[in-house]
DNA sequence: AAAATAATTCAATTTTGATTTACTTAAGAG
DNA sequence: CTCTTAAGTAAATCAAAATTGAATTATTTT
């Protein structure tokens, strides 16, 4: 009834695509719980349902897995910059658009910001040594700044904005409660990882960009 | 000429207070550059400039050196809190004031953004335990509120701004470049951590927080 | 000034975790 | 069907790092 060998182990059928995925998906998760240092090669072999001498079989060593999942979770952010268009919308809602994408994008992506946490803290080892990744958005900053563009030219946005600024604050207006839930929930006693006060901070958000590139009248 | 024993050994003069203190101090270069797991007890005793079993001496193991480091740095935040004066000033100047002291806060002390990072890394289970951290900050909120109360009732800040919100923001705009600072300078292609990046970043925020208080004209 | 205390050192010991060696066997090529 | 290749396993090894044991004084107390 069992398999075709007698022995007690469970005989895992071959396929070594299937087995690097797992191993990358494990990774990338384990990376992102526990950081680089914290992150456990046998616990990431286990949790892909390997043994742990197939990481080394298909990755060498614990650094260049790490660098092989810190490069997919790029992948993804490339992927949504090149799936959002806002050239197709007016400018205010090109705004929008961008800012409740990254939002929720940080919020639905959990494992980008963690990783990142790591690498940062690794003092960007391993991503300054990825040319791939350097610059990778320098396009879709542009694409902000036609945004920007249009709508001063429509008389609605202010003149003069820097585009990279206003992106890094969208950026850390969507992902810094999320980095920080911990000691931020402790601080203030609140808990900041509910789903009610990231709804509450999603439109505290999305109005305070809208504010910071809309015409004021008097500058008096 | 060398001292009282005939030792090669410097023979540290005994000063208990001194030593805990500067493991302490060391402890928190290392737990701040390297995050909890990175940290390594030996290195936190070479660069106090003592034997490492006197760090188990002192405070016992590893985990509870890192929880001494975390309150101690939560203790920095707090005085600073204390110290802000909101009630002197006239609503504007307050949160203009606040955002400001924030930033140069979080730039002159890139301790606390670490330890604070590497905390959220373990998902708070220190600072959880910690009952002196937390709600720490509810009166420090108060008096935000406070200043947003006159704010309005003096007709220069719109109604009914959450102040837990607004604060998040503070902190978020001011913190999360230095977070991030190796990843977005790797994506982006400039150096988010130069001195003149971080002038003009100063001031945006500064603008960006006055826009998200200041009064819009019309609703329509 | 002798005794007691505790600060400090040095050198283990023990644990943990990354990496490797040696082996087994499934799957595809001919 | 046999041979070859490489996927997979089990169990070491090796090194780093946390923790501890036991011996030394400096300092304080009496």
């Amino acid at each position: 009834m069992k398999n075709t060998s007698a022995s007690s182990a469970p005989v895992r059928t071959r396929d070594p695509e299937r087995t690097k995925g797992q191993i990358l998906e494990a990774a990338l998760s384990e990376f992102a719980t526990n950081g680089y240092d914290g992150a456990k090669v046998h616990q990431i072999a286990k949790s892909a349902g390997c043994n742990a001498r197939l990481i080394y079989h298909y990755f060498d060593n614990k650094e260049r897995l790490y660098a092989a999942a810190l490069r997919k979770i790029y992948s993804d952010i490339r992927e949504r910059e090149a799936e959002l268009n806002l050239d197709a919308l007016p400018p205010e809602q090109a705004v929008k658009q961008l800012t409740e994408t990254t939002f929720d994008f940080f919020e639905n992506n959990t494992a980008f910001l963690s990783i990142t946490r790591s690498e940062n803290l690794l003092g960007g080892r391993f991503i300054s040594q990825m040319p791939e990744i350097q610059k990778m958005s320098a396009p879709f900053l542009d694409k902000i700044s036609d945004a920007l563009k249009r709508g001063h030219a429509e008389g609605v946005f202010r003149a003069g904005i820097d585009v990279l600024q206003l992106y890094v604050s969208i950026v850390a207006l969507s992902a810094h409660h999320i980095n920080a839930s911990h000691t931020l929930s402790a601080t203030f006693g609140r808990d900041i990882s509910s789903v009610a006060w990231r709804q509450e901070r999603r439109a505290h958000v999305v109005e305070m960009i809208q504010n910071a590139v809309a015409l004021r009248e008097s500058t008096a």
